[in-house]
DNA sequence: ATACTACTTGGTTATACTACCAAGTAGTAA
DNA sequence: TTACTACTTGGTAGTATAACCAAGTAGTAT
């Protein structure tokens, strides 16, 4: 019951786990991006942003509309974003402390 | 340049993106636990254990403190508990969309 | 119908992750 | 020293991810 609940916040956070998929939730932050625009911006094939924006639509990070020929994406739950906050807050520490020990 | 701080944001997510490590984070929010402790609580081999433990460890989100036998994990950046917070956003849109998908 | 654009899906291969067992290290205690 | 506890590390096998190409779908336009 609670193991199924970690499952399943696992699945949401291990949808975002990835250079890429960091990339396009940050340029999404700014509003709906067809599918053309994100591969301009992570430099990948089609196909490969494809799968990303599937996966993470999956596990309910976006959402998608398709207008034309083109399918837009945008972030289905914007508190994602404070996510990275935290994040960058390990970074932070984490360079912190690199600095400290090449200091001795 | 901006792709390599993508990267290290994306190690720090992905040693979050396990059942077991949300778990023990959870686990670790309340104070610091051992190593013995943390196993009874997901209940896979200690060896396992130890290894979700040095991936977070290696990624700054928790360090460690040896006393005596016992090595005790604690959190690292508090933060990472606000982290979750938003997980749960999304779980429970996910979790709506599913009840009105049902009823039609 | 033909062709073009914007995506998605299938297939394959390479790489990474995860779990366990077994073996090793470090601290405690007789 | 021997033995015990609490971990960590090495090895291995099974599973999951991720990248690309190729092929398919859907909407637009002629």
């Amino acid at each position: 019951m609670d193991r199924e609940i970690y499952k399943q916040k696992a699945t949401i956070i291990k949808a975002m786990a990835h250079p890429s998929r960091l990339m396009m939730i940050d340029a999404l932050a700014e509003g709906e991006k067809c599918v053309c625009e994100l591969q301009q911006l992570v430099g990948a094939d089609l196909s490969t942003v494809s799968k990303h924006l599937s996966v993470m639509k999956n596990a309910g990070i976006v959402t998608d509309r398709k207008d034309g020929l083109k399918v837009f994406y945008r972030l289905r739950v914007p508190c994602v974003l404070r996510f990275f906050e935290c994040v960058e807050a390990v970074l932070r520490a984490n360079t912190e402390e690199t600095t400290r020990a090449m200091r001795g």
